[in-house]
RNA sequence: GGCCCGGUAGCCAAGUGGAAAGGCAACGGUUUGCAAAACCGUCACACGCCGGUUCGACCCCGGCCCGGGCCUCCA
């Protein structure tokens, strides 16, 4: 199947218009940079950006725009709140935001236009609208003539003649019509001077919407193919850009319309305006940045998303399992599933799943069905599916590689290596299908002992010395120390664990050394370290 | 009032005109010296309510109830 788009101009599913190999210019509508970003404002971003990377690996060429809108109302009184400019503030604001993005692995963005830096453009446009006469100017400020449009309203259904019965619009005996919107505000008295931009009107600054047509048209085009941003713009900033930009080029503006749900909290939106707001700094501090976009991802993204502590903590233990198998993989092939390769577009994947064995058809099916969801309007609720699904797939070819003989298979067994090629490709897999998610993009930190890795202890003592000593003492730190005492107490326990397995049945002594062995699991267990004794070994970690 | 969008198990959440993915929680089992981890199994005769279309609807149509969003700044 086709990749199926839905648009809210048309309300529904289409095909997308675009094929493989060619150019896709996408703009989503980035923040007012007035304050520090919550999380409603990465739901966008964090969906676009595996918009971004599916198309990617299909073959499209994407670039992709947001814009960074640093000069409004809400600026110029928070600067005034703060004491301190707007510029000033909206730089701060940015960098804000730009970090917000690159905690949650939104890497896709070519571009973060400023406003400021497209005056002229919007100048230009607002003339144009004026020669054409879908703009007229009124006393230092510039509208835009809703009556003019035929089609204004196109996009959200909306009857410009019914606005007026709503009532909460903005009244103003300057407008001709109460839909009007403003395209330049003239500077008012008191207004600092960095704020007042020259233009034919008298000084004064650019009202909003004007922005967004001005830099998408600048950077992309008349006719953008994908134009996304959240549910809540759609009326009226959305509405108003297409107004303005199809009346000044005479060209359709964007051929799909994309709209993301919005976060709720309970039974409420979380907005700035209802104060529900979670910020970002805060959030990270208690989540880590893959189970907050794990949570953004898990619902189909045209859906309202439930967050709230409890979600997260969910989230987060369903995400232990892929944590887990990391490690699990790591222990048996020796090389981390971070450094695996990750094929970024479809002709780099694993070929000829015919060739394949067992698990690895498995994965290659469901590879279709992850397929198969992405294909159809970006599912990443489906997709996520499947990645558990995967999994467990996963895992059951790990308990047989590192459990090699206990299984009994219905031809020949096959032979170790098979069995990791298997896994690998497999991997690889599941690691293209997480990437074109955004997720797992770096390994976890062991926030507890400063990022120290999990010592594995054989049950062959003399190999652990060999080990040990190889380790070196010089330059002794906290970490080391810890690493050094963990694998003593390992080492001890290994060895009370090798007596007391070959103790006989009858021997009391078997009891009293399993018993010691259990009692050093559960002190350590009471230090939040969890001690797993594998085949192989014993492995421990934090949590 | 106008315009949209939803209502699927205890919670979250996919989905299809032909007998409901996945996650969390819960329970049972395999494995383990015991654990942990992993794996297997159970867990919605049912998809807001009422009609209709159909051989057959959770999925299509109509009505109703409930919830949410937009119409004012908002990602």
């Amino acid at each position: 199947m086709a990749l199926q788009v839905y648009s809210t101009l048309t309300r529904k599913k289409e095909p997308f218009h675009k094929q493989p190999g060619e150019r896709v210019s996408m703009y989503v509508c980035g923040p007012t940079v007035y304050k520090p970003s919550h999380i409603g404002h990465m739901v966008g971003p964090v969906i676009f950006d595996t918009v971004k990377r599916y198309l990617t690996y299909l073959g499209y060429d994407v670039k992709w725009v947001v814009n960074i809108t640093d000069v409004d109302d809400k600026l110029i009184k928070r600067a005034a709140e703060l004491n301190t400019t707007v510029p000033a503030l909206a730089e701060q604001m940015t960098a804000d935001y730009l970090d917000c993005l690159k905690k949650l692995n939104v890497t896709g963005i070519d571009q973060f236009p400023k406003a400021t830096d497209h005056i002229p453009g919007m100048i230009g446009m607002i003339s144009t609208l004026i020669a054409k006469g879908y703009a007229y100017p009124a006393a230092g400020d510039v509208y835009f003539d809703v009556s003019k449009d035929k089609d204004y309203g196109k996009l959200c259904n909306r009857d410009p003649e019914q606005l007026e019965a709503g009532a909460r619009i903005e009244v103003s005996d300057k407008k001709r019509n109460p839909g009007d919107f403003a395209l330049w505000k003239g500077a008012k008295p008191g207004e600092p001077a960095e704020v007042q931009f020259d233009s034919p009107w008298g000084k004064g600054r650019p009202g909003w919407h004007i922005e967004c047509s001005a830099m998408s048209r600048a950077l992309l085009g008349d006719t953008l193919d994908i134009h996304g941003g959240g549910l809540d713009l759609q009326f009226p900033h959305h509405e108003n850009e297409l107004a303005q930009s199809e009346s000044t080029t005479d060209q359709p503006f964007a051929r799909v319309w994309m709209h993301n749900g919005l976060l709720k909290m309970g039974s409420a939106k979380m907005a700035g305006s209802v104060g529900n707001v979670v910020n970002i700094a805060d959030l990270l501090q208690r989540h880590s940045a893959e189970t907050v976009r794990f949570l953004l991802l898990g619902t189909h993204y045209r859906s309202p998303i439930e967050y709230s502590e409890e979600r997260l903590d969910e989230v987060k233990t369903s995400l232990q399992g892929f944590y887990q198998f990391f490690e699990s993989y790591e222990r048996v092939t020796g090389e981390s599933y971070f450094t695996l390769p990750v094929p970024e577009r479809e002709r780099d994947w694993p070929k000829s799943p015919q060739d394949a064995v067992n698990e690895r058809l498995v994965i290659a099916t469901l590879l279709g069905d992850y397929l198969g969801y992405m294909q159809d309007d970006f599912n990443t609720g489906g997709a996520v599916g499947v990645l558990h699904r995967t999994l467990r797939n996963l895992n059951t070819l790990v308990n047989r590689t590192e459990n090699l003989g206990r299984f009994t298979y219905q031809g020949a067994t096959p032979s170790r290596e098979t069995l990791l090629n298997q896994l690998r490709e497999s991997t690889i897999i599941l690691r293209g299908m997480t990437s074109i998610l955004g997720l797992f993009w770096e390994a976890p930190v062991k926030k507890a002992l400063g990022g120290l890795a999990p010592i594995r202890v054989t049950a062959n003592v003399a190999e652990v010395a060999v080990t040990s000593s190889a380790t070196g003492t010089t330059g002794a730190t906290p970490e080391t120390i810890i690493n050094g005492l963990m694998q003593l107490l390992l080492d001890l326990r290994a060895n009370l664990r090798t007596e007391a397995k070959s103790a006989a049945k009858d021997n009391p002594l078997k009891k009293a050394l399993f018993d010691q062995t259990d009692l050093i699991r559960k002190r350590l267990a009471d230090l939040g370290v969890t001690l797993e004794d594998r085949p192989g070994g014993t492995t421990w970690r934090v949590g």
